[in-house]
DNA sequence: CATGGTAAG
DNA sequence: CTTATCATG
């Protein structure tokens, strides 16, 4: 007789206190959801375990800039191990990269949350971006090497196919679906990579399901979207993945973010 | 046969789009206002104008700094003149002073729409408030000297003295109410500097009537307020002076600002 | 406690 | 179109 899946879930909150204003409180009573990644949390640590309470082990990176980026884990069972940054010193401030190990009926998984910063062609910010999918993907390499399960969570900022972006066309230039993007990608879940997109794999050669969605317009009604937020997972914690759901609108009826949460079953 | 009154209002808006926002156009609508004097408009001049319509010649004068400041006079009848700061050119792209002249049936009146700013002790902020104060003194022994009819309204941001504010003992070392700050009061409303302070001169020794009551707790409803806004006029025109009304909830339930109107009418 | 601007998304 | 910060009030 199998256990009970362990349930992991990421969500961009773009701002922790708006989206606990908006119902997130509610989602993550009513979801079990065992371990917590959040991206954009965009609050001083004290306001963010005030909100979420004492039940859940923190590993919070703040940003030094006040009020930006800001990611986390929350779990109910304690870490072993905690670390913060992507491996790269240039982003070690930047509140995008945080990661915990657990030990999980004898078997290691490390958790990650991860933020990739949406860029903007021709800006330093685009070249930030590079610098930092090359990080990502440094350190997807030896989370490989080192053996074990692991998952890379979170808002990548880049959508990988055109299944991945409702309007791609109109975007093959705008940062978040650039061919050198997307070619990150195609290296990030390459075989010899040795990840997998769980989403994808589960959904199959579908259009979407989406994870964010502009606030202007009618775009969350009319399923305008991207999906950018990913479980990046190693190919044997990939294999026991047996659901990925998108928390939008359908049987979750509050919008706490421009972002969808991302839950993922994994019966390990 | 006396014919009707002119009607002068001076409000600081806090923003004329929140303002609006909060029904401050109904005001206008109902109270019949001749010469329209704002204070804080903070606002570009083509969204000023886009607001207040086209059927008043409009004076304003922008604060340097986006968003900050700023003054106008908004009149159904065309000034014959108009001027843009206090005298002291340091303060002339600070959007706090514009003066606008009328021939009113044959006699001039200068009204001033003017914006004090409220200071901060032991900062550089009130000496700056001094310096403003200075050129205010000096500006009203010239609107003197030049004699007809003249009028200073707007935020000055000092109350005059124990009638003006709810809690002056609390406030004695505050910005708003420092015995220096009082003093040029004393002295603007001197018999030799030919002003009079038209609310106060109607509404007799009374405590209050307020014009500015914080956002914060229930400084509002409990009438816990600052009389900050004035209508200094000279001796003649003050003189003419029929009523003066604050409209604050009472009879006026919009409350459109922190500052409530001061509506004076005027038999000239 | 509210304003508008800003950077970021 | 929304987030949080900022300076200002």
């Amino acid at each position: 007789m199998q256990g009970k899946p362990l349930r992991i879930a990421s969500v961009n909150v773009n701002g922790i206190r708006a989206a606990y204003r908006r119902g997130m409180e509610q989602w993550l009573e009513q979801r079990d959801v065992d371990i917590l990644c959040l991206q954009e949390v965009r609050a001083p640590d004290d306001v963010v375990r005030s909100l979420l309470g004492q039940d859940r082990h923190i590993h919070h990176a703040e940003a030094e800039a006040r009020g930006r980026a800001g990611v986390l884990i929350a779990s109910r069972q304690e870490p072993t191990t905690l670390r913060t940054g992507v491996g790269d010193s240039y982003f070690d401030t930047a509140g995008r990269w945080v990661e915990a190990d657990f030990d999980h009926h004898g078997t290691s998984l490390t958790v990650v949350s991860a933020y990739v910063h949406s860029g903007e062609v021709g800006t330093p910010k685009q070249d930030d971006k590079y610098r930092f999918l090359d990080a990502l993907g440094a350190r997807l390499a030896q989370l490989r090497e080192r053996g074990g399960y692991a998952v890379v969570t979170g808002d990548l900022n880049v959508g990988h196919t055109t299944r991945d972006i409702r309007n791609w066309k109109s975007n093959v230039k705008k940062a978040g679906f650039l061919p050198e993007e997307r070619a990150y990608f195609d290296r990030y879940l390459s075989d010899e990579s040795g990840f997998v997109d769980v989403a994808r794999s589960l959904a199959g050669d579908v259009d979407g399901p989406y994870t964010w969605w502009s606030w202007r317009g009618k775009a969350f009604d009319n399923d305008t979207g991207w999906r950018i937020d990913y479980q990046l997972a190693t190919t044997d914690l990939a294999a026991r993945a047996v659901s990925a759901d998108v928390d939008r609108a359908t049987g979750w009826d509050t919008r706490f973010s421009d972002h969808a949460p991302l839950v993922v079953d994994y019966q390990i």
